[in-house]
DNA sequence: AATCTAATAGGCATATTTGCCTATATTTAT
DNA sequence: ATAAATATAGGCAAATATGCCTATTAGATT
């Protein structure tokens, strides 16, 4: 079904914005071969919630923008770095 | 006395971040001329929170991120830039 | 097909953020 | 110096993220 069947319009952009960053967290893990598991334990994190930031069903915090940019050798910016 | 007085040792470097992160917001928010009662009515947040922010006490969101870099009519990356 | 690895899903308790509020301090303007 | 505007501070309840756990699904390999 992709994103999320219900919610409430005035946050239909944050919604959008969640799923893209996950997406692209995916794409630059995969690229540096890393598992969410490998991440996760990089991170001190837990898996699931690797899972859920990917997924973009949570808004994560700016910290753990800094700790996954540090773990993946990137700057912030590659992490907001998508058309959409 | 700048900065928290005591800290985890693991968390120091998450804490030089969010204090980095929030001078910077700070620093784009007057170059502006807005007023963190603006900012705040523009992200449709408390001010009080926008002064969490930029004390850099707390940890937000990257959907905060987000609605900052449409307010301020930046790139995402801009809220990233800074030396440390 | 069977097995192994990786990812998704969700429940529940805890931790943290956020909203709402009031009060105080700091800065700016008169 | 006084007043007005702006920013900081903190308490408390509600909302949300996170950790920990188990189970299920999807993907890859043999």
């Amino acid at each position: 079904m992709g994103l999320h069947e219900f919610y409430k319009v005035e946050y239909l952009d944050e919604i959008l914005f969640l799923d893209a960053f996950g997406k692209n967290l995916k794409r630059l893990r995969k690229e540096r071969g890393l598992t969410q598991e490998q991440l996760a334990i990089d991170l001190d994190m837990e898996i699931s919630q690797v899972s859920r930031i990917e997924r973009g069903i949570i808004n994560t915090s700016i910290g753990n923008v800094n700790a996954i940019a540090k773990v993946l050798k990137i700057e912030h910016k590659e992490l907001f770095n998508f058309s959409d």
